[in-house]
DNA sequence: ACCGGAGGTAGACACCGTCTACGACGGCTG
DNA sequence: CAGCCGTCGTAGACGGTGTCTACCTCCGGT
């Protein structure tokens, strides 16, 4: 038999997870976690007081995946900055478009306890990653690092977002995202030469 | 007497806007609204068969609402295209900041019947001013008009969403978002020559 | 005078989050 | 070994919600 099977915190936070990704943030109840999870409605309040703090839970579980990914990205990437940074947005396009819901939970924050929980830590170190490599691709004359990067950031997010929404690409006439992705490095960051 | 009163459909949109600026998204429910509008709680459903129904007529009000006053800048600044877009970009973020709960409700298509009650087509004349203003910024180098409006309104957008939730701040260091609204013209259009 | 539909009422249903009291069980203390 | 107490899960209740349905009431057209 399994030595460490997981606990009920565990799976309820897996079974949240599953419906996360699966049919979005409203499908995800703390009764109907409970019921995936074969335990009675009142369990999940033993680990999750409230609903909020389930979904913090998912969402953290979503940020450590997309952190993942990036920082396999980052290793699997080996190149010069520029490359780096852009296979680091590619990585965060790709999440946002393949687990919508997921990512559209991580940045619910009025559904999230964004407070007390340090979710915003959670988010942080890739925040750091994205802003490592800007630092190294400023140019003299643009904004400061941390501006630099966070507008990129923005502009990444913004695409993500609008993009998962249809309205990109309804307003630019279905051009692709790598496009707008292309168009967006290359304005913060100064065209490529080749 | 009143000649004209506003229809009970009107007074229950009204109340919707007030509440989810007031108190944001989740606060609007049919039941609240018919009880602030003085009805019984089926009574929404006769011009609101579903919650969705509701949400989307009270996004609508609210890409009015930025639309008008968008359009009131524009009327207002009456500048070089890049002056009047930076009015623009800064009356789409103050709104974001102003009315948070609207502008969340606004762009959670999850939430909205984005397809069938033509929800996008609302926001496209907007885009559309963006577009224009971007089209006569364009410089030769830069990515067709389309892509390079999309990204600069994903960009604002971004930069809207991140600030709400308080991720900006933090990442970068507590900078205003001056800051980042001026370093993602400059990237995007160019940096201004004074 | 009648009738028919539009517009609002009222009750029911299932589901939800939350609260509370209760039972089972296991490990520590005496 | 007996007893106890804390941990973990159960089960029922409450108020709130969206949705459905049956009804009622008035007003306008024939």
């Amino acid at each position: 038999m399994d030595v460490d099977e997981p606990g009920l915190r565990a799976r309820l936070v897996a079974a949240g997870v599953d419906l996360v990704l699966r049919e979005g943030q409203s499908a995800v109840s703390l009764r109907e976690i409970a019921r995936r999870a074969g335990v009675s409605h009142g369990a999940p309040r033993r680990y999750f007081p409230t609903h909020v703090d389930l979904l913090s839970a998912i969402a953290r579980e979503g940020f450590a995946d997309l952190t993942a990914r990036v920082e396999q990205t980052m290793r699997v990437v080996d190149a010069d900055p520029r490359t780096r940074l852009t296979a680091l947005a590619r990585t965060y396009l790709d999440y946002a478009a393949a687990h919508r819901g997921m990512f559209e939970l991580m940045f619910r924050h009025d559904l999230l306890d964004s407070g007390r929980l340090r979710l915003r830590e959670t988010s942080l170190p890739l925040f750091a990653v994205l802003a490592d490599l800007v630092a190294q691709l400023r140019r003299p004359t643009d904004a400061p690092a941390p501006v630099l990067a966070g507008a990129l950031w923005a502009n990444l997010h913004g695409i993500a977002q609008l993009w998962a929404w249809g309205s990109l690409p309804l307003a630019t006439g279905a051009a692709d995202d790598d496009a707008l992705l292309r168009a967006t490095l290359d304005a913060h960051l100064g065209p490529t030469l080749t």
